[in-house]
DNA sequence: CATATTTATGTAAACCTTTTCATGCGCCTA
DNA sequence: TAGGCGCATGAAAAGGTTTACATAAATATG
């Protein structure tokens, strides 16, 4: 850890002021050609690499975003993650991710952190699985939105800050009508929950379109969990509930991990699928298109918003003010798990 | 965006100096406890949280560290990540991610971020696929380590740093070893691929196990890639290279989702699992355990290595200089694919 | 060739903390 | 009561940049 050099020593040796050493290390223009590659010389040499602290100081931030997500290894969060990632690394932009863990984590010290760093802005997505967190992630926001630009996913609060939403319902008309075309009638979802959020979620939609169909409704609400584990105990719940005859015949599962547990949970018992239960996911992750039978599933383009939001937060003049809001379409993506 | 309060506005309202603010600030004793109030209350009506870039400017350092791995969307790498920011985050560190992505990122860009952030410290994973990444990766490790602390992850490179590393030849032993007990004589790895690091990769264990037990070897490698893709073609070359009398009757996969393509790819040929052929993935992803039939694998605790990591990183003087490196034991989960 | 303009460089203030050192104060001990 | 001590506080330097402003040098203009 020999002590590093900094901007002075840079200059001294180049014989040239501390000015020109930045105006060369930020590439600025006006400098004679001659100078700059004397400086760059002498910071090769050192391996000079300007202090961002320093620069951020200076320039009052900072050229890096937070991510501020629920546990991440829910895929859909970490594909969320990677894609935003991605993009905020290509602009670059560094990245800091945050999540929030019901509870144990204290909340005041990641803020400490969000505000003290004085990142360019903040991505957040909300737990919408979890009605008390609503309450929560609204004064997060509100004092983050107060110190920098914040652009929310999937988690439209009381604000005028702009979101950008997967469309869930929409995502379930699908599914609950791709079913229907294929002949079924009795349609469970897996995974009703409550949100505060509740035009756009699974269980609006799943019910608006069974009702528009005149069906009659089979909800397996669970509670956060592991997704995988929670889909089979689903299947355990209903099938002690129906006799074989009164059984639904399909199903629209929470995700793709749940469909998955619910899979593995019918085949356990003897189910063939698709033969004898129709399924649809959600999410369309990497590994369901290689299940047995291969999963259909709904894509709700969350990387698309990871990009979104990426360039929505860094030309935030643009948008901000305007509480810019969007959601974008689903796509249903057919493979096996339906018959089809 | 209200412009922020700093120590100075805060100071002069609690009528007290800066030094006492920061001292407050930062929980130091010897304040009476009347000034500390008067202060919080002070920071508290303005929402006054000290900039993070200041403090690390000021202390030469930041609390917060870099991690720097190959692309994420693997699930091994996703889980290392998820462990580390998590454990650092309980300490309180930030983090903030790197990836290493052949070619399309500038890697000065990437190091004038790792060590101009002035971070506490660097946790790295190379990326063992590759070979041509390893000379690279020893230039960014040696640049790296004059300026801080580093750890290495799966990573040993000539250097003295500390590094943890899974014991990836011994999984492969642990996993042929269980085969052959269960009367497999013909069993085939799939994903042998040279790494500079060969000691202590699959294929050396592998080998090492089946010239011990005296078998024949079956060698499938491929390159980087999509790993369920990769796992599904591995299949269709070695169902098209030996007749069914001649074909390997167990298998050892690169890891989980090479499992899954595999087992997907055999299933739609119409071989049953695990009646003709036995199958062991390698990192227990949860998903292998919602398979049909349930993946037997082997258990890399990585999350493990991450903690360690961290830990490591963190108590640098304790270990940085001896050396220090270390690698955990695999452990065989036993499920169903191999009819066990 | 003198002047106006552009380009290259330097000076110094600003960004916001931490921390060393010095000072003042109240109290104890001899 | 003088000397010593511990605690609470303040003043000022240091940390490494950017950038507005000033100036000097080079070039263009008439």
């Amino acid at each position: 850890m020999t002590s590093r050099s900094n901007i002075f020593d840079i200059a001294n040796e180049a014989g040239v002021s501390i000015a020109t050493v930045s105006r060369v290390m930020s590439g600025q223009p006006n400098v004679r050609p001659v100078t700059k590659d004397k400086v760059l010389a002498v910071a090769r040499k050192h391996g000079y690499r300007p202090n961002l602290l320093a620069t951020g100081l200076a320039q009052r931030k900072h050229k890096a975003i937070g991510v501020v997500l629920p546990l991440i290894d829910n895929p859909f969060y970490s594909k969320l993650y990677i894609k935003i990632h991605q993009e905020a690394e290509a602009l670059g932009y560094t990245v800091t991710l945050f999540q929030i863990r019901r509870g144990s984590y204290s909340l005041n010290a990641m803020m400490d952190d969000l505000i003290g760093l004085r990142l360019s802005g903040i991505i957040l997505s909300g737990d919408t699985m979890n009605e008390d967190s609503y309450s929560q992630d609204s004064e997060l926001v509100a004092e983050l939105s107060q110190n920098m630009p914040v652009v929310l996913i999937n988690t439209p609060l009381p604000t005028s800050l702009p979101c950008l939403s997967t469309s869930l319902a929409e995502g379930a008309r699908l599914a609950v009508r791709h079913l229907n075309r294929l002949g079924h009638k009795r349609i469970a979802l897996l995974g009703g929950i409550n949100t505060p959020t509740y035009e756009n979620t699974r269980e609006y939609g799943y019910l608006d379109e069974m009702r528009r169909l005149g069906l009659e409704e089979y909800i397996y609400p669970f509670s956060a969990g592991e997704s995988l584990f929670e889909g089979s105990m689903c299947i355990t719940r209903m099938l002690s509930t129906y006799s074989k005859d009164k059984l639904p015949t399909a199903i629209f599962a929470f995700n793709d991990l749940v469909a998955m547990g619910a899979m593995r949970q019918l085949q356990k018992e003897g189910y063939r699928l698709p033969e004898d239960m129709a399924i649809v996911g959600c999410d369309n992750q990497p590994v369901s298109a290689y299940l047995n039978p291969a999963l259909t599933t709904i894509d709700l383009h969350i990387e698309e918003i990871g990009c979104a939001a990426v360039n929505l937060l860094i030309n935030t003049d643009r948008q901000q003010e305007t509480g810019f809001s969007q959601s974008i379409q689903p796509t249903l993506i057919i493979r096996e798990s339906c018959g089809a």
